[in-house]
DNA sequence: ATTCCTTTTGCAACCAAGTTGCAGGAAAAC
DNA sequence: GTTTTCCTGCAACTTGGTTGCAAAAGGAAT
């Protein structure tokens, strides 16, 4: 990806382009799924963990992220596209493998709503799959 | 509950009953919520916490409580059904208070489920509604 | 460029939840 | 009644997340 798609996505949000929010941001879309605060800090060991923690927490606010809890005991992150406004309606499914605890997006796929009972008031949904990626799944069936 | 009832909910799932076992199962189904180990530790402040941890963990491992994944953090518990296996069909949606910081049990609602692309082995569903209670959202009205 | 002010970053310390090793004590087996 | 196994408590530790503070970096006005 173009060094100028990183910069109109953080501007498009609003964020301040420094150095190291753009390789954060670079970071997370390379990796292509759900990543972890530690998954970062391991990949970025130049970088402080508190600023990866304060760069996380802005582009949570922000919405240039957007955060789901697979159950590893570690919150994920993921890039939104430019025009999720993180509401129920454009949030999809996670699948977390429990062989090598990935996350990864099925963003062609919406979160099933289910009705409330009266009087519960809605504001967003976690929804999460378990079992094995196709990989973890063949080196299954091949032990 | 009868005294019994608990016995022999601990015998159904293979759970030798001691006196400690007892209270912490009698506990998490008098408090009739999901409730986390740190909810336990407060509730039954002679009992260590790992103690409350490895009983919490047998009990998971016998399917006698299953785990829920809110988001607040820190696991919760809640007390399963005799008929329960744990599986994927028998598991119901969970509702997180972000005002109480509560999960409720809708136990008549099954969770949905989504199909997952070829390759991939689906072993369980995490489902959490958020949002407010009828409590906290009374309140927020209030305010 | 020099100053002044704001923002960003790194360091260190801290907190909460979960987890483990070990030893004492209770319960079951012999 | 002794041995063996199981259960529990204590203390220490790991991991993920969070905060206070000071140094560094960036920006605007002189």
């Amino acid at each position: 990806m173009e060094e100028s798609e990183y910069l109109h996505k953080l501007e498009l949000r609003g964020v301040k382009p420094t150095a190291i929010r753009l390789l954060i941001l670079r970071t997370m879309m390379d990796m292509n799924r759900a990543v972890s605060q530690p998954d970062l800090e391991e990949r970025l060991q130049t970088v402080d963990k508190s600023t990866i923690f304060r760069t996380v927490s802005l582009f949570l606010d922000r919405h240039l992220i957007h955060a789901i809890d697979d159950g590893s005991g570690a919150l994920k992150y993921a890039v939104c596209s430019d025009e999720c406004t993180c509401s129920v309606s454009d949030q999809h499914v996670h699948f977390y493998c429990e062989g090598c605890h990935r996350a990864f997006c099925f963003r062609q796929q919406a979160v099933p709503v289910v009705q409330a009972p009266e009087g519960f008031v809605l504001r967003g949904v976690n929804y999460v799959l378990k079992g094995l990626c196709p990989a973890c799944a063949a080196r299954e069936q091949g032990e």
